[in-house]
DNA sequence: AATAATAATGAGAAGTTTTTTCATTGCTTG
DNA sequence: CAAGCAATGAAAAAACTTCTCATTATTATT
């Protein structure tokens, strides 16, 4: 029993928008993209469109369900909202990714964003670099 | 005459090429996509192809001549490598676009691959929120 | 439980950005 | 200046995402 309500989100609670959210629910720390999901749905023996696909990923997005990132593939990726927030590290021989925090690059973006007279909504922050199985590889 | 010598980077000297260079050293500190740089190629009566517009970027992309950017607007951005790195801070409302950096996050970033083991490459830092002249209008 | 109102869906078309193909043209080197 | 090879432009194709619209499902109301 998802802890997600849709109906609070102003959502109707659909056959398609159940199994997304088990797809996403049912794989916390990974990152799929909408094609990633729309595999998984049909590997699941589950009928769900691909743009319907897209279509409900922008909505739980809009509603906090969702994060999505941009790893820099030519396509946007997606995880499970956790509340904590954290950062993203990737190798780029594997496409491993890694997830990191640091209060003190955090706390240093808000000091930067208020000395520029921003106020800031949100901040993307990916390093790039070879992963510790790939430097052996070599 | 600029100090890029392309026939040092394994790059034939050739028109497209210059003109492209000429557009990119004529605008210093602004960002442009590849549909920028053709239509400036356009106005100045030059006729370039798109598709060599799109290639030259990459070419200079991987002398290191450029930076290509993912602001989050679906698209590519370019702006000449002066040598000193920068991260940038975008308003979500008027799309402005600015730079600066920071020691202390560039030495938290090397401190936190080095914990994972990974050797960084690069990384991209994009902060996001509404700019002065934004928050004045609402 | 049936109805009405409305929102969501799936299929395909279309939009965007970028890459590829390939015949032609232009650098560069000897 | 000729040969060799890289670069170009135009068009097609690829990759990702959004839109359109007829049909279907959900929800609120009888
Ligand atoms: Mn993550
Ligand atoms: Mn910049
Ligand atoms: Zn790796
Ligand atoms: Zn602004």
């Amino acid at each position: 029993m998802s802890k997600i309500d849709l109906k609070k989100m102003g959502l109707k609670v659909t056959l398609p928008r159940l199994k997304i959210l088990a797809i996403l629910e049912g794989n916390q720390g990974e990152h799929f993209s909408a094609e990633d999901v729309y595999k998984a749905l049909l590997e699941s023996g589950e009928d769900v469109g691909l743009a319907t696909v897209y279509r409900v990923l922008t909505q739980f997005e809009q509603a906090d369900i969702l994060n999505r990132h941009h790893f820099g593939e030519g396509h946007s990726v997606f995880e499970l909202n956790q509340g904590e927030h954290h950062d993203h590290i990737l190798c780029v021989k594997c496409g491993e990714v890694n997830e990191f925090s640091d209060d003190v690059i955090e706390a240093r973006q808000e000091a930067i964003a208020k000395k520029m007279g921003f106020e800031i909504t949100h901040h993307s922050l990916y390093l790039y670099g070879i992963c510790p199985e790939c430097q052996k590889k070599k």
